[in-house]
DNA sequence: TCCATTATGCTCATTATGAGTATAATCATG
DNA sequence: CATGATTATACTCATAATGAGCATAATGGA
């Protein structure tokens, strides 16, 4: 075959491109969601403060395959589907030369091995406390994070600005009756590092004062591209079958459910969502029906593969003719 | 202030990841989009056969500055709203390293200066002529590009290989009478790469034999990269406000629609799109009206940049509790 | 004045959504 | 063994969003 060279174009020498510029050290990192129960985990390392990342070698045949080999290497872990996250770049902070990370989501089926809790493995609302909320709003929102951000809005120096802080404030994370929006995941870190209060905001800026908004702190700009990769995975299990990247070949309804609310940090209505699920078709009986602890045994279903070549695409927003 | 730096996070240098890299030569490409009148046009150099490109130096404050000084030197054009594409790497062609480019789409309203037209500027059609069905299926589908793709799925081995790649085709085609999806540019562009039907892949496999399918062919990869800017563009238009950013300060209902057609190469239904536009209000009236060449005199307006504010995200496809 | 042309208003059937209500199977247990 | 607690599934119903048209309103030019 002649397959495209997997996010490997050619790109032959010409003038004005190669060799001029300056070299830099490329970095990838990972984003690794599996879903456990009613946890959304990521794939740590070092002690649960980073993303599992290595840099990016001569040896390596594609920029995913350096991922994944770094991964597994870190992590024993094997990486199923990924897709590109983000390129970050940051100003010079290596000796003769700059940084870029390459950041990448990936998605797997964590099957529980009873009894053994591999601690790589976090749930991300360790990192980000604020963003789960199936159990309601969290108090920490309305308790600690309104005030603070209140607070960072007086310290504006002229109105508007002030304004434009309370404002941003309150649509990222839903003051003053605005609705939640679960997807707003990055800007609402933004918005907390730029308001200081996290400590990342302080590190980078040598700051004084603690840390101020719960949740665990990670290396370099890690934790800023974990919000991405969340942000990314609510946003597009929309519209897309993701999720089922994350279930096992068989499974109930409810288990699909819990797995989208884990990833959502909300809790959808029950009825709703397996007609949502049934009406487009994303799956079908296997026949069995699940041996579970309580109620009423549920029928198992699988994904129909068939989906991915039916409709590559959701659908349209916009009025198309037909013809 | 204390923004995040832009695209550029915080990277203390770590045993593991920093200087132990292979150093690489990165380079920034840009697809800067325009549409004028019903054309949707890309900004082009070197004869149209390349996209606007250079590398990543140190002297550059971020990836979007470094862009946009090439951008600019290399067209005169000046960046407006951008994001970022892709990052793609290639193998090993550049002696002593490799390279990787870091694509981004950006969107302009080039003011139709009359008279003057600058060869810089160039329909994408012309890269891609048979993603325009805004005539209805170019004739060049069914007439040329169905069958050289039929022959294609012949060719293979096996008949799983055979049946794999009709079905591919006739999916991102729209072939055997499946509806068209014109989302999928890339798709349909790989899909002429590895069937050996676009110049680019003569090249890159150093074969022999014409290119089969019209349209120019560009450097390097800069065509699977405007393919890539395309098919982004045609996505997000559903759900973001987008358009607007390629939109005069005032136009007229029936000049945004164009756009929208020019951009996803189809029609739309009249009606029903200005509802659309209308019921999510998009825009407001300026109170002026247009004064053109024929038929009734239509409103003129602007788009609410409240919009941008209110809902920073379109529209769920869960079921959530609301609560 | 009549016509071609474009703008706008409205209708109507069909689907999709948001919120519930009503049953149906299981299991643990008193 | 009947009773709850618990989870699965079926339906209902009002409202909103969509897909397709039909109808009417303004203009400029022939």
């Amino acid at each position: 075959m002649n397959p495209m060279p997997e996010n490997a174009a050619d790109r032959p020498p010409s003038p004005r491109r190669s060799g001029d510029g300056d070299n830099v050290a490329v970095d990838l990192t990972a984003v690794v969601v599996a879903v456990t129960g009613n946890q959304p985990c990521v794939l740590t390392v070092e002690e649960a403060t980073a993303l599992p990342s290595g840099p990016f070698e001569h040896r390596h045949r594609s920029l995913q395959a350096g991922l994944r080999r770094w991964v597994e290497q870190q992590t024993g872990h094997r990486l199923g589907y990924t897709e590109q996250l983000y390129t970050f770049a940051d100003r010079d902070r290596i000796a003769g030369g700059r940084a870029i990370s390459i950041s990448y989501l990936g998605l797997t089926c964590k099957e529980e091995r009873e009894g053994s809790r591999d601690p790589a493995w976090r749930s991300w609302y360790d990192y980000f406390p604020w963003e789960d909320h199936r159990a309601g709003t969290p108090s920490l929102l309305p308790g600690l994070l309104e005030p603070r951000l209140q607070a960072w809005a007086e310290e504006a120096e002229d109105t508007e600005t002030r304004d434009e802080r309370r404002l941003r404030a309150a649509i990222t994370f839903g003051f003053d009756g605005r609705p939640w929006n679960e997807e707003l995941v990055l800007q609402r870190y933004e918005l907390l590092y730029e308001a200081m209060l996290v400590e990342e905001a302080m590190r980078d800026r040598a700051g004084g004062g603690p840390a101020l908004a719960p949740g665990r702190a990670m290396i370099a700009d890690h934790r800023r591209i974990l919000a991405t990769g969340i942000a990314r995975l609510r946003t597009k299990i929309k519209y897309r079958p993701m999720v089922f990247e994350l279930m096992p070949p068989a499974f109930t309804l409810l288990q699909l459910q819990l797995t989208v609310e884990a990833l959502a940090g909300r809790l959808v209505h029950k009825q709703n969502f397996r007609r949502l699920i049934e009406q487009q078709e994303l799956v079908e009986e296997t026949g069995e029906m699940s041996t579970q602890t309580r109620g009423r045994p549920a029928k198992l279903f699988r994904f129909r593969q068939a989906v991915l070549m039916e409709r590559t695409v959701a659908g349209t927003r916009l009025p198309l003719m037909r013809s």
